[in-house]
DNA sequence: GTGTGTGAAAGTCTTCACAGCT
DNA sequence: AGCTGTGAAGACTTTCACACAC
């Protein structure tokens, strides 16, 4: 189902250590929630979005996260037009009120959907308030702590890679991982 | 700026070709003239996004995809609620009408926010329509037809990776390309 | 027979190091 | 001196193949 052949489930499973039981195979119910622990998805963790234009109201409002042991527990901006506001079932606050809640809730996990110009200074403001993952809309380069992990979602980029390929589709021998890493392309 | 390190640039850039001249560098602007065209972002793409759900809706208001040359040129819904109306300069239309605006502009990329449970089907009818790529937000995995380039963003699986990060830092000789595929978790 | 766990082999990507150019 | 292009070395990942378990 997954294009993925018996041998690499194996091996990535076996990294973390013995799943199934060899003749019978794996029990699943179990493998799942095994999978839940390592990836500490088998709590909720709360969430936060930063910046509320579109994209952040969309994940504020996404309906995938919760069933995969993610909740949205607050957004913040700092347009006072939005401040106030709810979107679905989450607060706008403003971002000064961001270290406070970060805090009495414990989040340890940040949606960044601020504009590109604003993302640095967003994202060490969030990391001082104790945020240690970052999921980043904004296309750059984000320069944090030690310790703090960030993902990037380019949708740029995601299209850029398709514009490339069809033009050239994938063929047998080529590299296939082609470096694509962001970068703010100059004006 | 990248964390990338020189041979790494050159040895990508050295796979489509030669770009610079020894001893004196990269002409930055032909450069990234040559990548634009390498990447087919030379001139505008035309894209359209299935689906008006908040993230469709998001898509199709973005700003930071003509910049990078695409142009969402419609939007389609199955929901007469929202057909007619528009997002930003988006119009909505009718699924039905797809095939026929896909044909008449040209159009080779699609961005699809619909269900999961919808994805599949919705791709199947695209591709005949005569799509070739596709960009899916849909935790799922999709059958297409030779030819035609997927690529997924998995929202949820993203924050998953931070997740997984937070518990477990990145460290020195860990394996650093972690399988982490999409697929629809059990019920 | 079917299926896991695992060392070894094959394949792929990244880094090194240097010739050659300005 | 500083930089590209590139083969070779090194590092990493995937596939193979088989012992062992049911």
């Amino acid at each position: 189902m997954l294009q993925i052949t018996s041998a690499q489930v194996r091996k990535d499973l076996g990294y973390f250590g013995q799943f199934g039981r060899p003749g019978v195979g794996y029990q699943v119910n179990e493998l799942v929630e095994q999978i839940r622990r390592i990836l500490g998805t088998d709590r909720i963790s709360r969430v936060i979005v930063v910046g509320t234009g579109d994209l952040g109201r969309a994940m504020s409002r996404y309906k995938g996260f919760l069933k995969r042991g993610f909740e949205i527990v607050a957004a913040f901006d700092i347009s006072e037009a939005t401040v106030g506001k709810s979107v679905g079932r989450v607060r706008i606050h403003h971002i000064d009120e961001l270290p406070r809640i970060v805090w009495e809730k414990d989040v340890k996990l940040a949606i960044v959907t601020v504009p590109a110009e604003a993302a640095q200074s967003v994202v060490e403001m969030i990391c001082r308030s104790g945020v240690t993952g970052i999921l980043n809309f904004a296309p750059t380069v984000l320069e944090t702590p030690q310790g703090v992990a960030v993902g990037t979602v380019d949708l740029a980029a995601s299209l850029e890679l398709l514009s490339f390929r069809l033009r050239n589709p994938a063929q047998q021998g080529d590299p296939q991982k082609l470096n694509h890493s962001l970068y703010p392309l100059r004006p």
